[in-house]
This record gives C-alpha cells, sequence and structure tokens, in this order.
DNA sequence: GTAGCCCCTATAGTGACTAGAGGTTCAAGA
DNA sequence: TCTTGAACCTCTAGTCACTATAGGGGCTAC
C-alpha cells in the first residue's frame, strides 16, 4: 500500500528530481521513510502530485498552485480567504478558455482549408494579438 | 507611425528586455534601426508580440510558437506541413480546454458553497488529479 | 550645448525544472 | 545468508525563458 519514488514517477508521469524538488519547496509534505532514508508514499501523493502536473500543463505557476492546494490542505480556514482564491484562479482559468476558444477556431478554420485543398491563409496573429483584453497576470489581493 | 522599443514595450506589456530577448532567438524579425541603432517598429510588430504573449500566458513554449508563426509567415508552404503543425496544436488546445474547463466547474462549486456560509470542502485535487487521461506533451512528428 | 530620459550591448541572476557525480539501500536470486 | 545490480540518496551544475544590472551612448527640450 505504499511505494517507492520511482513508483511514484511513473504513475503521474513526473520524473523523480522534479518529484525531490516539489518536496523541497514545500508543494508536497515530506513523506515517511524507511531505515535507510527512502522515501515512501501512498495514493495520497499520487492525488496530489497529479494535480500539480495538470495545474502546472495548464501554465499556473508554482504560487498559484500552492494557493489552490492551500484550500485543500485547509478546509476551516475562513470561508472569505478560500473565496477570494477561488474567484481571482476562476477569472483566470475563464479567461484561458475564452482567449484557447479563440485559437482554435482559427486552427480548426487552418485545417479545414488545408482539407479542402487550398492553401490555408493564417491568421492566428490577428486571432489572438489584442493585448488590452484584460489579459494580465492575476495576483492575489 | 514607427516608435521605439520602450512604446513597443507599453502597448503590448511586454518588457523591454524581453523584447529583444525573442529578437535574439528570432521569435521577432530584427526591426529597422536609426542612424545611432535605436529599433524602430511599426503595427505588425505590436500583432506579433500581441500573439506571442497570449500564447506565452497559455502555457505555449517557445518552439510551439516559432511553429504556428511559421504558418503565417509561409503562407506558401506545403499544406500537409501546416495541416500538421495546426493538427497537433488543435489537439493541444482541445486538451487544454477540457482540463480548465474541469478546474473551472471545481472553482465555481467552492465559490458557490463559499457564498451560501459553509465551509468548502475543496475536491479540486480529485477534479484534476487523475494523470491518466492523455494529458502528455503533444511534439511535431 | 547640456540635462535627463531612453536606448544600446553584455553579463549575471531567477524560477522551475533536469542532468550528472559519487555514494548507499533494497530485494531478488544463488 | 550473501551478493549484485537496479533504484535510491544528496549535492551541484546546467537549461529555458526570462529579468535585472552595469556601463555606456543617442535624442529631444530647454
Amino acid at each position: 500500500m505504499d511505494f517507492s519514488i520511482g513508483e511514484l514517477a511513473r504513475r503521474t508521469e513526473v520524473k523523480v528530481p522534479t518529484i525531490r524538488y516539489y518536496e523541497q519547496i514545500g508543494l508536497l509534505p515530506p513523506p515517511p521513510r524507511t531505515e535507510g532514508q527512502q522515501r515512501r508514499y501512498d495514493k495520497n501523493a499520487v492525488a496530489r502530485l497529479g494535480f500539480i502536473k495538470h495545474a502546472r500543463e495548464l501554465g499556473f505557476d508554482i504560487e498559484a498552485i500552492r494557493a489552490i492546494l492551500s484550500l485543500q490542505d485547509n478546509p476551516d480556514q475562513s470561508c472569505s480567504v478560500a473565496d477570494r482564491i477561488a474567484k481571482a484562479r476562476l477569472a483566470e482559468v475563464e479567461e484561458r478558455i475564452a482567449s484557447l476558444n479563440a485559437l482554435r477556431a482559427e486552427l480548426q478554420r487552418m485545417v479545414e482549408e488545408c482539407a479542402s485543398g487550398r492553401v490555408a491563409e493564417c491568421r492566428v496573429i490577428e486571432t489572438l494579438a489584442d493585448s488590452s483584453n484584460g489579459h494580465g497576470r492575476l495576483v492575489e489581493t
């Protein structure tokens, strides 16, 4: 029911040194060790690390992930704190979805034009070039 | 109708050294210079840099952005090349949208529970913890 | 023409990993 | 039980994508 860092790495597809790095910076709690100082993990670690992996792939930085995980780790903390973090992340997530939808539409158009034998004009830049749409980085206030 | 690197930085909200860095690695073409070797930009540069900024915020790495921009820069290149790049990026974009939708739903649920006065149980980890859903990195083949 | 802000290049530092060196532990088989 | 080799340990250094600093030169307003 518990396993090594290598097994955790295989299950999550996160590299072993990255797992140790996450522990070092406090994203993963220090796990129990064997007599010989080797780390032993359980299913909770798989879930937590899987979440971190996903969130990183989605472009959240470590501090944002730390904030989201703190919701999980302190379910009893004041509602207002959790609410503020969740709302800020929610706004960021919604903006990202909107931008990705626009980019998807343009990529789809290009693929379709290709399929119909025409050389695609590429307008990805116009699709995503507007810098005045409030896409700045969100910060907890 | 043309302006300095500082003005480009203000218009795009990209920092001056970052603009020079993008030029150095070939994401931005070298612009014309004044007699005194200062860079001058036009509206095209604003659009291209705005696109790059957005794409970085969405988590695309430099090589992915380079590939997408190459569609724009070589509209006459073979359809099969453009198609391959566009399809790979499209798949990646769709996976990201799906993950973000799941995360959004969970964050919304938490915000709603907070609004109703209950302390939120946080289940963000369960929402996004599954690492066996094919979220690996896509690569051009 | 000179003050002051902006630009130049070049180098070094940061965040988030990733790889390597050099040594130790664990478990499977003899 | 003993051995052996894969997997583990710590520590340091390197990579990618910036970001900041140093030291100097250009440009416009008075």
